[in-house]
RNA sequence: GGCCCCAUGGUCAAGUGGUCUAAGACACCGCCCUUUCACGGCGGUAACCCGGGUUCGAAUCCCGGUGGGGUCACCA
């Protein structure tokens, strides 16, 4: 197996080591740091559905990468060898697509630094880890699970929950010698150093400082050679030359550890920015007891990947200014690190279902059509493919109903008189105008007008209506709500005279002499 | 529990010491448009967590409290 990237670990012998006093996140300054060429990354880690927070990271380092010309790149972190899924990670990868967020280095698509799945380059962990072996940076651990486990309950009972004891800390050969004859195999752990205060410096959260000596040694490769979370992140973004580290906040506290790990292997790190969480609306991190959390689920909705988009770079961050409402491209525009805000965002449907609604009614009616077809054909209304006519009947169909969708899943509940041949009466108030006196005479001299009629178009209709009111003795209300009723089965609904264009002359008399015949019975 | 983060209407949020009797959006309420519903338009209700400082002046700065969240794994 060949690993890329290696260059970047040839340069440690070369590397100045970064005293072990110096605190910090690494050298310069913010203004000569954003200089360098931007390289942002997305590293899932492939072990389930694509979640909505997962989306959100990988929207604002795409909108950043895309913001300042910089590169994208997608990573899976699939170390965790039990969970992780090549079926989730296509998941993940298609959502990433559907919601436009192409990536320019990364699985699937390739790069100079591959490969970019974790366990494919084990490698390079493994070597790093020799390096912070060889420097006493890290040691083998002989501890077995079960004993670590003890201990932390010892600890826990203290009341002082906090890092490893140390047991492992300073064995001699002849110890490591017998503990692997005893047949244990050892992990490596990376000895944390005796250093007052480690500070982060985000771009979202400015200096954050820690203590070292709340953090245990950690592992960084476990007993089966496969590398830690903090390990790998490393040597990775490292590897890759990531400039710019945008994430979750739940990572923050990580962060010092990684530090300590580019400290001893000698390499500068990237910025880190930390973006807050979003929470279900108890305040709790969201989780699917909060609702539809993954973006597949959205998708299979109906939600338009535009809206998706739009409200996910809403919660977070701000322009500052009074518009709500952002393309792809707009966001790229304004987008920056320093507008996201540092509070917890609550994930609130009640704006995103607005925004779907606002981008169903706006987008161009041949999209919303093209985008309804699966869902229409899903409700069992249509099969494909369409004859152009059909499609262009459609069309009608989707504008005059789309205003009342939230999302295209809604399109079966307003679409069904449209294409079944039945009208069923769905409320009292409809059955009740059907049976006015003057009804009868009003459904006859429409359904004769409309026989009459060479072409049934909006206007036309329009027209009937107003002499079939006349000819009836009645107008307005008297005229609209009963046809209505006959008609759909309800009250309430599009223009009037737009149903009966789409619906077509046949339709509008049939079910005209329908509801006549179902009254007289 | 230790450590860390956060705190403006129900929600998202603007606000970076005076122009705040605090913007905008969603939701909610009302009015208008309309044959109905919806869409749309117009208007309205509603907020600076508490307590101390600093300052001529604090939503804005500092300290403390409270509340919420995150994290403490051979998970990521």
């Amino acid at each position: 197996m060949e690993i890329h990237g290696i260059c970047a670990v040839s340069r440690l012998g070369a590397a100045p080591r970064i005293p072990a006093s110096r605190t910090g996140s690494g050298s310069g300054n913010k203004e000569e740091r954003n200089l360098l060429p931007v390289r942002v990354r997305f590293a899932p880690s492939p072990t389930g559905p694509f979640h909505i927070g997962g989306a959100r990271s990988a929207l604002f380092n795409w909108l950043y990468a895309r913001r300042y010309g910089g590169v994208f790149i997608v990573r899976i972190e699939d170390t965790d060898l039990e969970r992780s899924s090549r079926e989730s990670e296509e998941n993940i990868l298609a959502a990433l697509r559907w919601l436009g967020l192409d990536w320019d280095e990364g699985v699937e698509v390739g790069g100079p630094n591959g490969p970019y799945r974790q366990t494919e380059r084990l490698e390079l962990y493994q070597r790093c880890a020799e390096q912070l072996l060889r420097q006493k940076d890290a040691y083998r651990c002989y501890c077995t699970e079960a004993e670590l486990a003890a201990e932390r309950e010892a600890l826990l009972a203290r009341g002082a929950l906090s890092g490893y004891s140390g047991r492992c800390r300073d064995l001699s050969p002849e110890d490591c010698a017998r503990l692997e004859a005893e047949g244990r195999k050892p992990a490596i752990r990376f000895r944390v150093p005796d250093q007052d205060a480690i500070v982060v410096r985000d771009l979202v959260r400015g200096e954050v400082s820690f203590d070292c000596s709340d953090i245990g040694d950690f592992i960084i490769l476990k007993s089966d050679g496969i590398p830690t979370y903090n390990f790998a992140v490393v040597v990775d973004d490292h590897s890759m030359s990531v400039s710019h580290v945008i994430r979750a906040e739940e990572h923050l506290s990580n962060t010092p550890r990684q530090i300590l790990l580019f400290n001893a292997l000698g390499w500068e790190t990237p910025q880190f920015a930390h973006v807050s969480l979003i929470l279900g609306k108890d305040r709790s991190k969201m989780s699917k007891r909060h609702g539809a959390t993954a973006i597949e689920q959205y998708q299979e909705k109906g939600y338009l990947p535009e809206a998706l988009v739009n409200f996910l770079a809403l919660l977070g961050w701000s322009t500052g200014g009074e518009e709500e409402v952002f393309s792809l491209d707009e966001l790229i525009q304004q987008f920056s690190l320093e507008r996201v805000s540092k509070s917890p965002a609550i994930f609130d449907l009640d704006k995103l279902n607005w925004l779907n609604g606002h981008y169903i009614r706006q987008a161009p009616i041949e999209y919303i059509t093209d985008l309804s077809i699966p869902f229409l054909e899903k409700a069992g209304y249509l099969t494909t493919p369409l004859a152009p006519e059909r499609y262009e009947w459609l069309k009608e169909v989707v504008a005059l109903v789309r205003k009342y969708l939230v999302c295209l899943e809604d399109l079966k509940d307003h679409v069904g008189i449209y294409f079944s041949e039945k009208v069923e009466i769905l409320e009292d108030e409809a059955g009740e105008a059907l049976a006015g006196s003057h009804v009868p005479a009003l459904f006859a001299a429409l359904e004769r007008l409309v026989r009459d009629c060479p072409a049934l178009s909006a206007d036309a209709a329009k027209a009937l209506l107003k002499a079939a009111g006349k000819e009836a003795g009645v107008k307005g209300k008297q005229i609209f709500i009963p046809v209505r009723a006959a008609l759909t089965g309800s009250i309430e609904g599009p223009d009037l005279d737009k149903i009966m264009a789409i619906l077509g002359k046949e339709k509008v008399a049939g079910r005209l002499a329908g509801a006549l015949a179902r009254d007289s019975s």
